[in-house]
DNA sequence: ACTATATAGTTCCACATCGCACTAATAAAG
DNA sequence: CTTTATTAGTGCGATGTGGAACTATATAGT
């Protein structure tokens, strides 16, 4: 569900510098909502962004990495990760091996099929982000997403504080 | 879960003044989970962001407003609503009437005790925000959240066309 | 080497979310 | 006024998410 859409601004409480954190976070939510919803709506029936965005992890950044490293990334409990990469084991979008440096883990490798099914779902979704971007313009994205980035780093750091 | 994470940069596939649109949804995503987390390690067990959202929603927007309009303003289907409500109206932080002007629909109103305990959870949540105004200047937050609320804004249009 | 501790992954269970179908009530069409 | 279509909310079932506890392996301490 979407974010908190704080703003004690009702009364002279907390302090009003710190208020705009709380709108921050609040967009954010609501974002997340909307951007979920707008790729669900392209993507096969039953693959969640969930799933789509561990195909992606693992193109962009790399595969061959272990379950929780992905949690990790994500952010999510490492039986969402069970959870999640069992689905697209089933579905034959990656594969999972024993990793020979430690036997208590796994290696996860993204298929061919998994690549292509990757590659199908963003070609679905070019439209959208084409329409998006004739009424937002993308020097607005470029302002925003340096800090957004920053600030993702940032509590990601603090996350284990 | 998390967000996308594309970036189709590994082939000379789609426009690459379009990759920037993706990698804001990734990090949209990233920060809706970490400050979903952040906020929930300090509500009372039990009690989700989710939750919380309603209630701040009712005191900073306005109360006495139906289910249905509050499922459009966060974005979740009218059944996540019901639920969400029904745990508040247990809890007494909300009291749901009649609508007197339609007699298919109810009105959502906060309770002394849905106030008094969302202003609780917001002096919770105030040293976190603090903790993270300290390596996050203020100024940053403030250079990115019109841009923020204008994205939002324009997607949430876009939302039924 | 041996014990104690920590870690990776899974299983089990609780629950939030959400689609589908249904009821009740309103609005529109004739 | 009667019929039809639309809308608000709910019950139910399927599933994604996440906490607690467990197993197996690895690491640290002695």
């Amino acid at each position: 569900m979407a974010e908190p859409d704080l703003n004690p601004s009702h009364q002279g409480g907390p302090d009003p510098a710190l208020i705009a954190y709380f709108a921050l976070f609040n967009e954010i939510g609501i974002l997340a909502q909307l951007s979920s919803a707008m790729f669900e709506a392209r993507l096969p029936p039953g693959v969640l962004v969930s799933q789509f965005a561990i195909l992606n992890h693992l193109i962009r950044v790399k595969d061959g990495r272990t379950p929780l490293d992905l949690a990790r990334a994500f952010q999510v409990p490492k039986t969402t990760m069970t959870h999640t990469l069992a689905l697209l084991e089933g579905r034959g979008h990656v594969r999972l091996d024993t990793n020979p440096r430690d036997g208590r883990s796994k290696l996860v490798w993204i298929t061919p099929d998994g690549r292509d099914f990757r590659n199908r779902a963003i070609t679905m979704l070019m439209p959208d982000i084409e329409a998006l971007a004739r009424v937002f313009p993308a020097d607005r994205v470029q302002a925003m997403l340096p800090h957004l980035t920053a600030l993702r780093e940032t509590m990601d750091a603090r996350r284990d504080a």
